[in-house]
DNA sequence: ATTTAAATTAACTAATTGACGAACTCAATT
DNA sequence: AATTGAGTTCGTCAATTAGTTAATTTAAAT
């Protein structure tokens, strides 16, 4: 949660017309002076001020770094206030893991290793490269908050691991709905298979595949992954 | 939607414990060379190297903006295909009526005059106003593409009507997973409606409301409103 | 086993950053 | 009128980056 924020900060001063602006409505939202700011940094104010007027044009990541996880570690060190309200009702309790890899791996090769069967999808699509996965449990991930409302955690390179699944309608039109998309759908031991759910993968190129494997077992298989 | 997939890019570069690494997972995703995306930033490829591998401790923000943007910029050359295939497509034939009202109009008065019932909601989220309306046939809005998808083309305070319902699972978990949420959803002649979707609607704090009149009634309706 | 494209490493230079500290502005207190 | 606090500006300088060229290694493909 707070490496997302952490991203999120930082993609947005690096990306911003005026980075300093950018940096220091960060630093008002954490509720910041630029003298607590710079001794959270071990520097002097005006080091602050010359990020915050722009004096370098393209100062490092790791600066921008060091900025942004010491507001982020401040807020924590203080109950996390700003943070937990950034993301509204977090009780992710639905995401059961969630990994990123290292390095890409393919599609087919994931699929062998646990054991899964292909519902839709063929040829070079599952060759492409994913970078991690998450599995949740398909019912709480609609009652529960914000699932899929976090946009910017999800990469849609990976594969997202339904449990709980009845027919495999709703969670697929959950991702018709979704504007970023996983490569890969996995359902863990469905009931059945419902007609629309292949229907929809296909529309949206994902790979649609079910295993008969539980949580656990996946979890185990994958952490073994890099 | 493109500043949107390099901030989040930038971020998770500049987040990243190797950010050489996640440029290089980038440039993979855009399936560019290393001699390719220098060409685009009119530099040797050495340098793309030379970042990827870490060489430089601590890039500058600028250097990262122009990797970042030369990727996406080359991709929407390219016809887009990455960056759209990161969020969703266009196309929608769903769409049965779309309208925009010229004032605001509050909810109980239009749900008096379509001669609906409330399912969810009450209080004074009913005196809201809203400034719009569609109407949706609700297999193609998830079939068709696109509806769901062009995020920016809706107002959130507007009401939803979906004809084509069964037990209104389906339309509410589709919002339930958009980012952008209708202020009302209108079920034209449900055939039942299923516990799931009012509790989705509670969730949301979206009235939900059925009717029994038909599209056309409706439309005739609302046209008077201005 | 050779060839070729792609990626990595090394050595070097000019430009820029990251940091300091001292002087300065501008409101708000006292 | 003097004091405090927050923020700004700027000269300075060692350390680092952004870029070059050229040589070397790896990985695929013939």
């Amino acid at each position: 949660m707070q490496k997302q924020l952490t991203r999120r900060m930082a993609g947005e001063i690096v990306i911003s017309e005026k980075p300093g602006d950018t940096l220091k409505k960060w630093r008002n939202i954490f509720k910041l002076s630029q003298k607590n700011l710079a001794s959270l940094l071990n520097v002097k104010p005006s080091v602050v001020c010359d990020f915050e007027k722009g004096r370098r044009a393209s100062p490092g990541i790791g600066t921008v770094r060091k900025f942004v996880e010491a507001m982020v570690e401040y807020d924590k060190a203080q109950g996390g206030k700003i943070v937990s309200s950034m993301f509204a009702k977090d009780n992710n309790n639905a995401v059961y893991d969630i990994r990123e890899f290292n390095t890409g791996t393919a599609i087919d090769k994931l699929i062998k290793k646990i054991d899964g069967e292909i519902l839709s999808g063929n040829g070079d699509i599952l060759e492409r490269p994913i970078y991690g996965y998450t599995i949740v449990d398909s019912l709480k991930a609609i009652t529960t908050f914000n699932v899929f409302g976090d946009l910017y955690g999800w990469s849609n390179e990976r594969a997202i691991f339904f449990s709980g699944v009845h027919f495999g309608r709703s969670p697929m039109i959950a991702i018709r709905a979704h504007p970023v998309k996983p490569r890969v759908v996995i359902y863990i031991k469905p009931k059945a298979i419902d007609k629309l759910a292949t229907k929809l993968a296909e529309m949206e190129r994902i790979v649609l595949v079910k295993t008969e494997l539980d949580e656990d077992e996946i979890v185990r298989i994958l952490k073994k992954f890099n």
